[in-house]
DNA sequence: CAGTATCCAAAGGGATACTG
DNA sequence: CAGTATCCCTTTGGATACTG
């Protein structure tokens, strides 16, 4: 076990920092509706499920709640008949596009690198 | 629902790397394991066991071999008695770097805004 | 020291049906 | 349309004990 490199010392706060980014962020679907939402602005439940094949209604809506508890998205209420519901990054949420950016350039880096394995 | 943002149309092949770098780093320990063999460089099975609190062997265990599997990390057998084994990030590993800052950088963001909530 | 084996609990995710 | 309710399966994670 070698020394730490200079600059990078794992302070508490950045130790406890990541967690709670892994706590919030991880799992099959997050990022995904987060990066939706980035790409295609506002959108309404019904959008967000047919963008986004294989998740089911109950769990996009699980999802959902998670982001706007988490200040991630802002949840409103359309008065039209009927009723429709509509999606959007928050400014705070928009502050995850580093890591959704990095995640795909990494992710495009790792495609590459299996084909050649 | 509104327009695509110009330069960022959701190509397939993104949208596959994206969930392949999900479905790859995402979970509780992965991220962790690779930010301390960044910081501490080679370690050996107890020395992750120690700075990682609250991790069990096995799912250490686990872990590690998924990361060697999926060529982040390299796995070395030394020959010493008893005998010892070493971990360390490869060039491949490195490159999800940006992925770790830009989760620390967003959590430290995400902890204040908490905080003033 | 570096794991495995066993057992178990919780969370994540999915299929299908239903509701105001 | 935007969810909930129910049921179920798999994965993840943890406790504890054991082994070459």
């Amino acid at each position: 076990m070698e020394k730490l490199k200079g600059k990078l010392e794992p302070s508490k706060e950045r130790q406890l920092a990541l967690n709670d980014a892994i706590e919030l962020l991880s799992g099959k679907w997050k990022i995904i509706i987060l990066r939706n939402l980035y790409l295609y602005g506002t959108m309404r439940f019904k959008d967000i499920m047919e963008v986004m094949a294989g998740i089911t209604s109950k769990v996009l809506s699980r999802e959902l709640q998670q982001l706007a508890e988490n200040f991630l998205i802002t949840r409103t209420v359309n008065d039209t008949k009927p009723i429709t519901v509509s999606y959007a990054l928050t400014d705070h949420g928009n502050k995850t596009l580093p890591v959704i950016k990095s995640l795909i350039e990494f992710g495009l880096i790792h495609r590459i690198k299996i084909k050649l394995s």
